[in-house]
DNA sequence: TTAAAAACATGATAAATATCATATAAAAAG
DNA sequence: CTTTTTATATGATATTTATCATGTTTTTAA
């Protein structure tokens, strides 16, 4: 469904939120060690991201990512639309050239309210917003351990 | 999430069970032109289904593919799980390795409910119910029109 | 009993994804 | 100003997934 480069793309961002600040800017290497993840794979994807203006980025010594005030209201929905082609979620589940409302695949009417809701959840939510509901929970689980 | 041969094999399974019978079986070409769909490679998922007994087969002239009554009873689940390997659905979607309730990746709390009733809705319908119920609607739509 | 029609089996090719490698550019720190 | 660190750009390789091709076997019907 997802491409694992936008995987990788909307874990590094939401990781960048809580971790990295302009002062304490963040390098693609750091993040790929911590999130276990190919290192030269993400460099690259999180190019596109900066090229997009989804996340800040600078270069030299003490450089790295890290995401402006502004850049954490975007959605996650905006990230997976810079990463793949977001229209490929409007495509029949099944592959089908021809399925819609009056010409339904076999699981169309099973597909397509779900493929909404978690759409909905990607455009409704913000990176701030997930981001801290990703730490609150995980505090939570800590105390509980 | 799904792989296409797993995608092919349901869009091919429903259209037997609404199409044929033990007396009018169809052949995979026949299938792969009305279903749109690449004619070898369904084939060889169609011979996945017919080892693990989901579907019958017959060869020779007038031969072909048809669903015994018994077989209507399984469920969409069984099917993805002969051809594609179905413990994938439970592995992180953001892909990493340590992903659980107490040590969860950001879109983790988003994720799993929505999996979980995808997965419950393909469980719990057997191939019979899906594929009546998608005639109903196509049905509908054809009056509708 | 023979020809044709279909499934079955196996492997080859192609396309899409994902990963890695190398060289360049920019910026900060000493 | 030079060195070091990091992003950037580009392209090469590898892996996975999907598709295609070929030959064999089985079965039915004439």
């Amino acid at each position: 469904m997802l491409s694992k480069a936008s995987k990788y793309a909307i874990a590094a961002v939401l990781y960048l939120t809580n971790n990295a600040t302009k002062e304490q800017k963040i390098g693609s290497k750091i993040i790929a060690e911590k999130l276990e993840l190919p290192a030269p794979f993400l460099a690259k994807t999180m190019q596109e991201l900066t090229k997009k203006g989804l996340i800040k980025s600078v270069k030299g010594p003490h450089g790295g990512f890290y995401l402006s005030k502004k850049d954490k209201e975007n959605t996650v929905y905006e990230i997976i639309d810079c990463v793949d082609d977001i229209t490929k979620f409007d495509q029949c589940y099944l592959g089908q050239s021809e399925c819609s409302e009056e010409n339904p695949c076999v699981v169309h009417y099973l597909y397509v309210p779900f493929k909404n809701e978690l759409l909905n959840k990607f455009k409704n939510k913000t990176i701030l917003e997930m981001a801290t509901e990703f730490a609150k929970n995980n505090k939570l689980n800590e105390i509980i351990k």
